[in-house]
DNA sequence: AGGATATTCAATCAAGCGTTTGATTGAGTC
DNA sequence: GACTCAATCAAACGCTTGATTGAATATCCT
């Protein structure tokens, strides 16, 4: 009868790799990256992919299925590079790991790595910035535990740093990656200087120093507002 | 029908005025920042706004037309303010501005003053991240003059910076705002801290003087590639 | 070889989209 | 009281959307 359930027996389309799938995979992130996930259609996907306009809904089921699949292809090998070169970090030349190691381990695979390049790099950022249930959902599954360790080892390298300090640098750090990964375009518009942070190795050899300037900085006195301090202790 | 309230009996053809004209420009406010530009029809936003379907239409003419009069409502106020405060730092007690009244002027009419609030400082972020033709537009036409004179104070500021470095810093202390107004809810899902920058009074308290840090540090010395040397320069 | 399976295809569906239409309203003007 | 005109309304326009169907084709296994 019906071919529908798409979890049938046996080596369902969700885990082969046929062509038409990483066609379709290809296409739908390069256009999702470029125009958004609710602009694009699943007939512009398939039709940039040379496929049927049934293909995305056999090798996927749905559209959001489709946007699951393109983003954990590259996800869980980034979140497991990440960890890797953490885990260089802690078995270091010097004594305590060095910063800017920590905060270049985290920023690296997800700008330069193989997983995914450019495209994949602004689909996330654009997905951040919607910040939907999906994307919240993804970002939990793949991301949370790598950026938890991360945040454990910076919190380790200051020592003296109040974890409050600390969350708003890592929330910093997150800003800087996800607004370059983005490619706005502002700097280049306002200044038209050489400065291109769609250039992955510029945007990293200026933010890991950045960042790690703005990390070794002292704690904020929140003093003229005395609810800020409250929560502060929290 | 009976006559309602017709609060604004002015000299509105096509410009101005009208109650109905004010809540649709609210509730698409609202909607493009909670669901995307593409997330909404014309349909939800007029149910929404308690007007017949069509009247997004009458007033407006395009969908892309409406986006550009809720930019426009409030972009325009919020530029002004920003040279205002921008002006108070030049005109300032001591002799050099102070780094942090600069930056504190770029960022508080976007993240705390009455220029739309949450909802319209999402869609930017969300805008942003898009960067749409649209949106490219919006931003050159409402925020390059302002940005490029805080750029200029910023330089002012500190004139041993080389003007790469500045650009670089710049780029930085818009993915913080961005990305801070954009609210994705990293920090919160992975610290359970107190830690909010969906709060405009903290995420000034501590993006403030976090930024001025990073932008008092050292110009970045690129060694290792000889290509960023030669882009440095210019 | 042949039969089962996996994939592709053209065609179609209901639903929703942005937009347009023509009629209707009701306050202001002569 | 007739006329004007911005504003609103119900209804429909043509088109695209995500999804589904059943037949046709390609691929593999014994």
């Amino acid at each position: 009868m019906t071919a529908l359930p798409v979890e049938d027996a046996g080596v369902a389309p969700e885990t082969r790799g046929g062509a038409t799938r990483q066609r379709i995979l290809d296409a739908a992130e390069r256009l999702f990256s470029e125009h958004g996930i609710n602009g694009v259609s699943l007939r512009t996907i398939t039709a940039e992919a040379g496929a049927n306009s049934a293909a995305a809904n056999y090798h996927f089921g749905t559209k959001k299925n489709l946007l699951d699949a393109v983003f954990e292809r590259h996800a869980t090998g980034m979140a497991e590079e990440r960890e890797t070169l953490l885990a260089d970090c802690r078995a270091a030349p010097g004594r305590p790991p060095l910063l800017e190691q920590i905060i270049s381990a985290f920023l690296e695979p997800g700008m330069r790595g193989r997983h995914g390049g450019a495209p994949f790099a602004r689909l996330r950022a654009r997905m951040l910035a919607e910040s939907s249930e999906q994307t919240r959902e993804l970002y939990a599954i793949h991301f949370n535990d790598s950026s938890g360790r991360f945040l454990e080892a910076l919190g380790n390298a200051l020592p003296d740093l109040p974890a409050h300090d600390l969350h708003w640098r890592f929330h910093m750090l997150l800003g800087a990656m996800v607004y370059t990964l983005a490619k706005p375009g502002r700097i280049q518009i306002l200044t038209e200087d050489a400065c291109d942070p769609s250039d992955p190795d510029q945007a990293l050899d200026y933010l890991v120093p950045m960042l790690a300037q703005m990390f070794c900085g002292p704690p904020i006195a929140v003093a003229a507002n005395p609810v800020e301090m409250l929560r502060t202790v929290k």
